[in-house]
DNA sequence: GTTTCCGTTTACGTAAACGTCAATTAAGGC
DNA sequence: GCCTTAATTGACGTTTACGTAAACGGAAAC
């Protein structure tokens, strides 16, 4: 008995995670999900909630698809070939830079947001 | 005397940013930069040169060139107006909350990053 | 004085990520 | 059986963010 039980339709999945079935039925187009079919129905299973979950999140970092997709298929390493492993280790390594690159950024932004913030209460209160 | 002699040509620009010129003029032709003309061609000081670093890093955000120009309107407040400064207000702290999931989501990707990458020591290992 | 190198302008091209029909199908409600 | 509603497929349209090619301008090098 697999836990996998849970099937979800696409505008299930659509709503949770507030997408437009079209932009779903176009990540699978994209091959970044991959449902089942019940007749001509797609029925989607955990791991593709899952993927879906990435996808979303990988928006909201500015990833595109296809980086997504690199993401993706990371989780799926079943390649037991060393060189795949290295190369893979390498991916990491740019995509947590790059990550960490972000934070930076995004601490600087909101230290800014802060200085703006103040001056914009500043003036407001000057308006009192 | 103001300290704003700095002068830039597009592509001493170009090259600080790893950009192209097209991009610049592109950016210029949004509305983002303003660059002083000698003759025909471009000349930009020392206040195109934070925007251009305000466009750069937030692309690194993911954000399109409209939000960018939202953020450096923010900068630019002149707006005395009470009605004008509540709503900057209302922009920021939007954006904060867009920025501060932005670094929730990059902390669970960096650690998953962590998991795949014990994973892949671990099989790296396993082939020694 | 002409080649060389930037820079400019204009315009068309393009890739990504969907939106938006339109036509069709299948399933459920009554 | 019919109607409504959700889902599918296919095709074309759209926006963003530039790329690319063409044709010209001016200044500097030689």
């Amino acid at each position: 008995m697999t836990p996998d039980a849970a099937a979800y339709s696409i505008s299930d999945l659509a709503q949770e995670f507030n997408l437009t079935t079209r932009a779903i039925r176009f990540y699978e187009d994209e091959g970044l999900l991959q449902p089942g079919r019940s007749g001509r129905r797609r029925v989607y299973g955990t791991r593709d909630r899952v993927r879906l979950k990435l996808i979303v999140r990988g928006k909201r970092l500015g990833f595109s698809l296809s980086e997504v997709r690199d993401i993706i298929e990371m989780y799926d390493l079943d390649s037991g070939e060393a060189g795949q492993l290295r190369y893979f280790l390498e991916q990491i390594q740019e995509r947590r830079e790059a990550l960490e690159q972000q934070r930076h950024d995004i601490d600087l932004t909101l230290e800014e947001l802060d200085n703006i913030e103040s001056q914009c209460q500043g003036r407001l209160a000057a308006l009192a």
